[in-house]
DNA sequence: TATACTGTTCAGTATTGACTGAACAGACTA
DNA sequence: TAGTCTGTTCAGTCAATACTGAACAGTATA
């Protein structure tokens, strides 16, 4: 285990990633393995690492781990020598959180679609409410991936504490 | 009742929007309730036309407009000399929609913030992980209301066929 | 082969919450 | 005041699911 400032500022920490997460759909201790893998010394740890930080048992932390990887918020990463598996947050994680956000864009963007082709033979001012929706969805699905490489290109500039990955 | 194209392909977009929204955290029903609304004629429909398109029990239809309305999706409105109520879709709903999803920007890079807090003493590796993830946030925190900005002026320059509202 | 250790699977519990039917409340007509 | 609309509230049901404990399976050491 690892050494923290303050237990119980960890602690709250770690429970307040987990409610920002929960309405997200993601499980109460989904939230609090993201939360502690955030700030745990070292960033990889164990199963049983997590299972004693946060008190939940060692089928909750299987399971939810195997979910926070398919969602690719975590990885699994084996250590050369070592059998046991260790978990860390996805470098990557919190950009792709991001651009998976602005894929439901194109969600919504297709359903305003949809509606149009059920009203497709109706008056335009009952057509107007899907229209507009449409229009400012595919506005921002257009203009987002240029916001996207902005970023991409000021980090590229500035890859100062870039240490890991 | 109105006249739709095709009940059953309205009925099938009734559905998808429904499972649309599901994973938002907006209730089934609610969902269907945004989506008759969404193509619905006359665009005002009253609990008892919603109750019977979507045989639902008048229970739900309350509850459900009640959270749309709080939610700001949709809107009560009453026709002069008319005693009862009428539900639409907001205009400006899914501009809001939008902006609250903004706002979620802002509820992570604060997040990222109390756990650097937390980290305040620790060496800049461990800490690399939350800097990163509050670098992104806060860029796209401060990129977004000017593209926000532009899609507002885009839609003063052509203002075609905003007859409503 | 035995044993320690890893992680997974599975049955069972307990909680949450979406939805309904029925009772209730308020406002307009007769 | 009675009757008929509106919409709301409430108790109860039903289904979904998050979580646990315990049994299981695989792999390395003795």
């Amino acid at each position: 285990m690892g050494e923290l400032p303050s237990a119980s500022a960890a602690q709250h920490f770690v429970e307040e990633v987990s409610l920002t997460f929960e309405p997200f759909g993601v499980p109460r201790i989904g939230g609090q393995i993201i939360g502690w893998l955030l700030i745990a010394d070292p960033p990889q740890q164990t199963g049983g690492d997590l299972a004693a930080a946060l008190g939940a048992s060692k089928a909750s932390i299987s399971t939810m781990t195997r979910f926070l990887i398919q969602v690719r918020l975590i990885e699994r990463v084996r250590l050369p020598g070592q059998r046991r598996d260790y978990f860390q947050i996805r470098a990557t994680a919190w950009a792709e959180l991001l651009e998976a956000r602005m894929a439901g864009l194109t969600t919504i963007r297709r359903m305003a679609e949809r509606g149009l082709a059920v009203l497709a033979d109706a008056p335009a001012p009952q057509r107007a409410r899907l229209e507009t929706m449409y229009a400012m969805y595919a506005f921002f699905e257009r203009e987002m991936p240029a916001l996207m490489d902005r970023w991409h290109a000021q980090q590229a500039q500035r890859p100062a504490d870039q240490a890991h990955e």
